[in-house]
DNA sequence: TCATCAGATGAACAGTTATTCATATGTTCG
DNA sequence: CGAACATATGAATAACTGTTCATCTGATGA
């Protein structure tokens, strides 16, 4: 098994780390948010109007979002444009889809 | 972007059920359990013991894990053997790592 | 400075979920 | 068959989470 980490076993409290991770991948609103962004950055109001959802929920989600390092956020006067942090993002989701459609 | 699914963006109905499987890894316990399987095929009482967590909780997860695909269990005598499903299972719980550890 | 617009935030509520306890199902063996 | 053991399952509960509403902060430009 040419394996990256499972040779040692990842430690309980990375565990539940790596949970808290997943955890915001498992919401809909999120992942939602997540893919609009994978095209071009965006924003908040820009997401709230493509999700068809109010400005508040995408905010809060956004805040979520920010805080695990998976969106990035940028003033530009009035507006913040949100963009995805890094390319872990897009591979989990690919790895996910890889899963589901199988 | 040599990017396999987000030249087309996954609809609205796909992302609802790649939630449904982050929810999946989004618990400790649930993870807690893969992680065992990992390394190699348990039974229950097995998992619950190197878990330190009742039989019941173990055997509500398994079952959670099973409706998704994500471990396969097989009868010998009274014990039933849990062993992960597929390889996705590990590339993502990698690619999590990959993202916590920087 | 003041009105306006974009975004953030807190409190409240409803819906979901993980765990526990008690019990049921199913298998083995005497 | 009946006892003993492994696992599954249902109901109850406690904790958590996503959304909404109302409000606040902060930036622009007249």
């Amino acid at each position: 098994m040419e394996n990256k980490y499972f040779s040692e076993l990842p430690g309980e409290e990375v565990l539940y780390d790596l949970a808290d991770l997943f955890k915001v991948f498992g919401d809909s609103t999120r992942l939602r948010i997540m893919t609009a962004l994978s095209q071009s950055e965006l924003s908040v109001m820009q997401i709230a109007e493509a999700l068809g959802m109010e400005q508040s929920t995408i905010s809060h989600q956004l805040r979520v979002l920010r805080q695990n390092k998976l969106v990035r956020a940028r003033r530009d006067g009035k507006q913040m444009y949100y963009s995805l942090d890094d390319d872990h993002v897009k591979k989990i989701i690919e790895m996910g889809l890889d899963h589901i459609l199988e």
